[in-house]
DNA sequence: ATGGCTTGCACCGCAAGA
């Protein structure tokens, strides 16, 4: 099974490159953030004709989460979630559907602006929602992806210049320590369980040429339950869509589960 | 250097992203 996380940056304007990138890579779940559409406007027939099933949560504007689940793949209807259970948002940022029996969490965390603002303190309240919640989920579902946007660079690898960045949002010790907290869980960064080239980042600023300079960060990733990183045989950012025209900021992450050989474990 | 791009909204400049 092959599960990509992707910041599209609006799907209305991205929707093209979501398709031409799915048929490229037909992944069997593709968790997109940042939709910025309301529900009434997501392409549902677009991405259906692509071979795809849409689940989704969205809101006019800002955030907006979505789950693209393969043609045939077996979705547990009654075991959808939107948004952290017990955690009362008016921001649309996370969304799980149980896919052939593997628990896929889409979440757009928020960005937080800075360290010291209302938007930063929002932002570790729904860090410390969403590590209570995983908390419980993974005890419902020992076959866990946490995927998306994580808006935190959780160790100074993950950035092009560490000195530039110290102190800042993304990297602040508060932010790192809650992403950690999701480590002690016992989720596993999927992309550090391999070797991987140096200054490998997911997402570029649009300014300043960043992308050509690779001043970067790592901020998009697949986070997988012990059992799910037992079968995990790799994963991998692709750089090519954040090189098309009119790009999103951000590049999909996949990680790549060999469910064949977890199910011939279990037996 | 609080700028630099890109998006959405709603009116032509603003908020927000990371």
């Amino acid at each position: 099974m092959h599960i990509t996380t992707w910041n599209v940056n609006s799907l209305k304007v991205r929707l093209p490159h979501v398709l031409s990138w799915l048929e490229a890579n037909p992944v069997d779940a593709l968790c997109l953030q940042e939709l910025k559409l309301p529900d009434e406007k997501f392409p549902v027939a677009e991405i259906a004709a692509a071979g795809y099933r849409s689940f989704f949560l969205g809101q006019k504007t800002y955030n907006g989460v979505a789950i693209l689940v393969k043609d045939g793949l077996h979705v547990d209807e009654v075991d959808k979630i939107h948004n952290i259970p017990g955690f009362d948002d008016h921001q649309q940022r996370l969304i799980a559907v149980t896919i052939e029996g593997v628990r896929v969490i889409s979440a757009y965390f928020p960005n937080g602006q800075a360290p010291g603002t209302e938007k930063f303190e929002y932002k570790l309240r729904w860090l410390a929602a969403l590590e209570l919640w995983i908390k419980d989920e993974m005890v419902r579902h020992p076959r866990l992806a946490l995927t998306g946007d994580f808006n935190i660079a959780p160790d100074d690898r993950d950035v092009l210049d560490p000195a530039k960045w110290e102190g800042q949002n993304l990297v602040s010790p508060e932010e790192r320590a809650a992403f950690f907290r999701l480590i002690e869980l016992g989720l596993v960064d999927s992309f550090r369980k391999f070797e991987q080239a140096e200054k490998s980042f997911s997402w570029w600023d649009y300014r300043m040429f960043a992308f050509r300079r690779n001043a970067g960060a790592r901020i998009d990733m697949v986070l997988l339950s012990p059992l799910l990183a037992s079968i995990c045989t790799g994963c991998a950012i692709d750089k090519t869509p954040r090189a098309w025209e009119q790009p999103s900021d951000h590049a999909p992450v996949t990680a790549i589960l060999d469910t064949a050989q977890h199910l011939d474990a279990k037996v």
